[in-house]
DNA sequence: ATAGGTGCAAAGCATTTGCAGCAGC
DNA sequence: GCTGCTGCAAATGCTTTGCACCTAT
């Protein structure tokens, strides 16, 4: 279970241990700096490039999803083994995974319908939830 | 018609009138600063921080769409007067304007299924448009 | 005249990189 | 012991801000 994602590099280290026992234990998006702090505060020690070069590292091997936020910050979560997208509470971060073969089948079909090739997408669906929607 | 541009701020400067011109006279998403640097190119003196502001006003009063690119720069792009979304060549920028009424309806969907309130959406697709797959 | 706008330079952030030291294998 | 990994600090690149000057109204 853990052997695929030990699938980047060639050794095994404390810190990429710890980065990515992190994003075992969180569901939802979360930015370097944040997984950074959060180890720091489980007293466990490692270099913000650390944190940075990790998961780019985890990123290129397709082990994590990569999202931009609208500020220009990239988040990462763990993904499961296929292409999906989110549901986020913009105020608590709250994630819903989501899945959208008619929205897929729709991008790529759109896409080629203009002649474009080698197409990727990105859907994310901004909004409250439950909880935040309740706490105003 | 350039009358709703001239929506944001008090005052109809050299400098907003500069800006929104330039992006009249182009079609896809643009930085802040490759519009900075457009405008330089055409013996246009205009500030970078001005741009960068008045872009910002632009995007708040809605008059132009931003979407923060991958690298994390954020681009805009006058709307025309509807929602709707793109799919833009990751090579040469070039961008298609999307309706997706099916889509639209979907994300609605999928967000009250799960008691959010309040949303919006982000869909871009990118891919290499065909000019730019024709030219591998 | 008087606020709102502008431009510069400095500051802020997230992220990347160079390099010397450290540690898996 | 070799090589990859780490961590620091400095550098980078986009964007924001403070502040004095300018200018449309």
């Amino acid at each position: 279970m853990t052997k695929s994602i030990s699938s980047i590099g060639q050794r095994s280290t404390r810190q990429r241990t710890a980065v990515v026992d992190s994003l075992q234990r969180n569901e939802d998006f979360r930015s370097s700096q944040e997984i950074h702090d959060q180890l720091r505060h489980e007293g466990i020690s490692v270099g913000l490039s650390t944190v940075y070069r990790t998961l780019q590292a985890l990123a290129e091997a397709g082990e994590v999803d990569v999202i931009v936020r609208d500020d220009g910050e990239s988040v990462y979560r763990l993904c499961s083994e296929h292409h999906h997208h989110h549901l986020v509470c913009r105020r608590c971060r709250t994630t819903v995974e989501l899945e959208a073969p008619s929205v897929e089948t729709w991008a790529h079909k759109v896409a080629a319908d203009h002649g474009f090739t080698d197409t990727t997408h990105t859907i994310e669906i901004w909004g409250l939830c439950p909880d935040c929607t309740t706490a105003d």
